[in-house]
RNA sequence: GCCAAUGUAGCUCAGUCGGUAGAGCAGCUGUUUCGUAAACAGCAGGUCCGGGGUUCGAGCCCCCGCAUUGGCUCCA
C-alpha cells in the first residue's frame, strides 16, 4: 500500500489536467532509454496518478545511476522544442513500424482484434484506430492525447523516482519487464510540493512510528507478518476494542468466541479448500485427522447459528467476534501492520430474513460510520460491487441485496462508486474506503452479502408459514483487522493519538527530587481518575523530561516545582508546546475527563 | 513467489584500495537538584544477517540461504 506511489490504473485524459504532460513524458524518457540501449524493447508507458511509468526490456538490469544519465537526456530531448505529431496507420504499416518491437507487435494484433491495448477486450469494437505519435527521432504507438510539443514540459518539473519489475501485462507468467517510474509536476514547485508529501508520509511511517513509540515490532524469530503488540500499542488496541464491543452489544450484537481451528470437513463443507486454498496454511494432523488454521471467521458462526433450530421470530441474529484469522500471503506482499500473516478482524456475520435486509443494511452502514467516526476518520468514498459473469444464487436475490445496498449508500450522501460486476461470486457488497490526514485512501470497512454459505451448509428458519425458509447472510468488519487499523491510526494521528486512546496519557514531571512525594499523589489522584500517567522520575533536567514526553508525543505533560506542590496544583504543558500555566489537580482531572469522553 | 536494492551496537548511520570495527542517541555509573524540546564526565556495548568459498588476510570480492525495502500480483 504505498498510497502516495501512483498506480498502475491510468488517470483519465478528461479529468487530469496533467494527464498530456505525464503521457509525453513518458514518451520521452522511453526516448532516452532507447538512446542508451538501442537494442531495447518497449512495451507500454502509461501516465499514472502521480506521474508515468514505462516498462522494458533491456540487456543489463538498470542502476539508480542510470537513472540521472536518463533524466539528464530527457531534459535534452524536452529542450529541443519537439512537436508530438499523430498519425493513423493500417495493422500492415504498424506491423512494419514496428517489426523489431514484439511488444508492440503483439498490442497491435490486440488492436487488430478489438481489444484494447491492456489486452481487454473493447465494447466498441467498430471504432478501432491503430495510431502513432512522432516526436524527435521516436515514433511509438499510441492513442494519446500528448502536449503540442516537448517546450510545454517544465525540465524541472519531473523526476525519476524508482525502478522495479513488472511482468508484461501484469501477469506473472509472462517475462519480467523494468519499469521505471517517474513523478511529473506542471512546476518545479509542484513537483517539490508532491516529494515533500512524500517526506511527510514517511515521517508518519507507521513502521517507523511503531518502532519510535515502543508499540508494535515483528521479530525474525517468530516470522514475517506475524505481530507482536508491545504494552503501549496493545493498550491501544484494547481500548479500541472495549469501545467497540460495547458498541456492539448497544446496537443488537451479540457477542461469540471461536477456536483458531476446525476440521478439514468445515473447509470442504464452506468451500474455502475449493476457491480459497492458496490463501490456507497446510493443515495440521490431529489424531489422523487434518485440521486447518481459520483464513476465515464464518463457518464458526454458521456452526453456532445451525446449533439448534431457528424461527422467523429470532432473526435477525448478529454475531459479532474480534476473530483472529490466518493466512499465507506471498513474502513480498507483506508490508507492516497493514498486509499481514495473521491478523484479527473485528468480523460479524449477521442471518436474517429477505424482508429485514434493506434495514440490516442501514444499520450495518450507519454503525459502521458511527464507530470508525469515533476514531477521528471522517472523510470517506463508498465503493458498491455488483454482480460479475460468475456467480451463485438468485438474480432476484442479488437485484435486492445490491438495491439495499445502494439505498444505504445514497441515504448517507456519501460519495460512492459503482464497481459493475466486480463483486465476489457469492454476493455484492459495500467497502468502504477513509481518507486519512494526508488524503490517503485505505480500505477498512466491507459489508459484503454471501449466497454461497446459506446454500453450502444449508441454513435455514422456519417461517410464519410453517415452512423451512433459507436466511441471507451478510458479512460485515468495521475496522477491517485490528492491525491494519491500527496501522492507518498511527498513520492518520502520525503518532499523536488523542487523549481517549493515548497509551500514556499525560507525564508528571517534578522539577527536583524534593517534588517527587508530591508527584507520587497526584498520580495516585489521577490513576483513580481513570487517567493513564507515568511519572519521570529520570535524573535528568526538566528540559529533558520535556522533550522526551514531546518525542514520546505525550498529550499532557504536567510540571510540578515547589510552587506547584505548594498550591496543590500541575503545570500544565500540552504536546503542541501550549502552556495552560499552573491549575489545580482537581482541575486538571476534570478537563482530561471531558477531553476523554468527546474522543477529540 | 518474481525483479531490484539493502542488511554493521537496542536505534539512526559512517567505515576509503581487501590490512587492528567507529560516531551520535539510548543504557549503566558518578557528579549536578535545575522552571517549559537534550546538564557534565566516565564506562560498557559487535555472530559486521546466516552458511560456504577465494585470499597470507574478508564488514568489503564470489556462491547459496534468510530478512527488510520499493515494485509486480493479491487483499482485511
Amino acid at each position: 500500500m504505498p498510497p502516495l506511489r501512483g498506480r498502475s490504473m491510468p488517470a483519465d485524459p478528461n479529468s487530469d489536467p496533467n494527464y498530456r504532460l505525464r503521457h509525453s513524458l513518458a514518451h520521452v524518457m522511453a526516448q532516452a532509454v532507447l538512446e542508451l540501449f538501442p537494442a531495447g524493447k518497449i512495451a507500454i508507458g502509461p501516465p499514472i496518478e502521480h506521474g508515468f511509468y514505462y516498462d522494458f526490456d533491456l540487456p543489463r538490469t538498470l542502476t539508480p545511476e542510470d537513472l540521472s544519465e536518463i533524466e539528464l537526456r530527457m531534459r535534452r530531448i524536452i529542450a529541443g522544442n519537439h512537436a508530438f505529431h499523430y498519425r493513423e496507420v493500417s495493422a500492415e504499416e504498424a506491423r512494419a513500424l514496428f517489426a523489431d518491437q514484439p511488444f508492440k507487435l503483439e498490442l497491435i494484433e490486440g488492436l487488430a482484434q478489438g481489444a484494447d491495448e491492456y489486452g481487454e477486450a473493447r465494447s466498441d469494437q467498430a471504432g478501432v484506430v491503430i495510431s502513432t505519435y512522432t516526436h524527435d527521432s521516436f515514433e511509438d504507438l499510441c492513442r494519446g492525447p500528448h502536449l503540442g510539443h516537448t517546450g510545454e514540459i517544465d525540465p524541472e518539473g519531473f523526476k525519476l523516482m524508482s525502478i522495479a519489475g513488472a511482468y508484461w501485462r501484469g501477469n506473472e507468467k509472462n517475462p519480467q519487464l523494468q519499469r521505471i517510474y517517474g513523478t511529473a509536476w506542471k512546476s518545479k514547485a509542484e513537483l517539490e510540493h508532491y516529494l515533500w508529501r512524500l517526506e511527510e508520509a514517511k515521517r508518519r511511517d507507521h513502521r517507523r512510528l511503531g518502532k519510535e513509540l515502543d508499540l508494535f515490532s515483528i521479530s525474525d524469530a517468530v516470522g514475517p507478518g506475524l505481530i507482536l503488540w508491545h504494552p503501549k500499542g496493545a493498550m491501544i488496541r484494547v481500548i479500541a476494542e472495549d469501545f467497540s464491543r460495547q458498541a456492539h452489544l448497544k446496537a443488537g450484537y451479540e457477542w461469540v468466541f471461536s477456536p483458531h481451528i476446525g476440521r478439514a470437513y468445515l473447509w470442504e463443507t464452506s468451500g474455502h479448500l475449493d476457491f480459497y486454498k492458496e490463501s490456507m496454511y497446510a493443515p495440521m494432523d490431529i489424531e489422523g485427522e487434518a485440521y486447518y488454521a481459520k483464513p476465515m471467521n464464518c463457518p464458526f458462526h454458521i456452526q453456532i447459528y445451525q446449533s439448534h433450530m431457528r424461527s422467523y421470530r429470532d432473526l435477525p441474529r448478529r454475531y459479532a467476534e474480534y476473530g483472529t484469522v490466518y493466512r499465507y500471503e506471498l513474502s513480498g506482499a507483506l508490508h507492516g501492520l497493514t498486509r499481514v500473516r495473521g491478523f484479527t478482524q473485528d468480523d460479524a456475520h449477521i442471518f436474517c430474513r429477505p424482508d429485514q435486509v434493506e434495514e440490516e443494511i442501514r444499520r450495518a452502514l450507519d454503525f459502521s460510520l458511527y464507530v470508525l467516526r469515533s476514531f477521528g476518520l471522517s472523510d470517506f468514498t463508498a465503493y458498491l460491487s455488483t454482480r460479475p459473469e460468475k456467480f451463485v444464487g438468485a438474480v432476484a436475490d442479488w437485484d435486492r441485496a445490491t438495491e439495499a445496498l445502494e439505498r444505504a449508500v445514497q441515504a448517507h450522501d456519501l460519495p460512492y462508486q459503482r464497481d459493475e460486476g466486480g463483486g465476489a461470486f457469492y454476493g455484492p457488497k459495500i467497502d468502504l474506503k477513509v481518507h486519512d490526514a494526508l488524503g490517503r485512501e485505505w480500505q477498512l470497512s466491507t459489508i459484503q452479502f454471501d449466497f454461497n454459505l446459506p446454500e453450502r451448509f444449508g441454513l435455514e428458519y422456519m417461517g410464519e408459514d410453517n415452512q423451512p425458509h433459507r436466511p441471507y447472510m451478510v458479512h460485515r468488519a468495521l475496522m477491517g483487522s485490528m492491525e491494519r487499523f491500527f496501522g492507518v491510526l498511527i498513520e492518520h494521528f502520525a503518532g499523536a493519538f488523542p487523549l481517549w486512546l493515548a497509551p500514556v496519557q499525560a507525564v508528571l514531571i517534578p522539577i527536583t527530587d524534593k517534588q517527587m512525594a508530591y508527584a507520587e499523589a497526584v498520580r495516585a489522584r489521577l490513576g483513580e481518575a481513570g487517567l493513564r500517567v507515568e511519572i519521570d522520575d529520570s535524573r535528568d533536567r526538566m528540559q529533558g523530561k520535556i522533550r522526551r514526553a514531546q518525542l514520546q508525543k505525550v498529550p499532557y505533560m504536567l510540571i510540578i516545582g515547589g510552587k506547584e506542590q505548594e498550591a496543590g496544583a500541575v503545570a500544565v504543558r500540552m504536546r503542541s508546546g501550549e502552556d495552560l500555566g499552573p491549575i489545580s489537580v482537581e482541575a486538571f482531572v476534570e478537563h482530561a475527563s471531558q477531553e476523554v469522553a468527546r474522543k477529540v
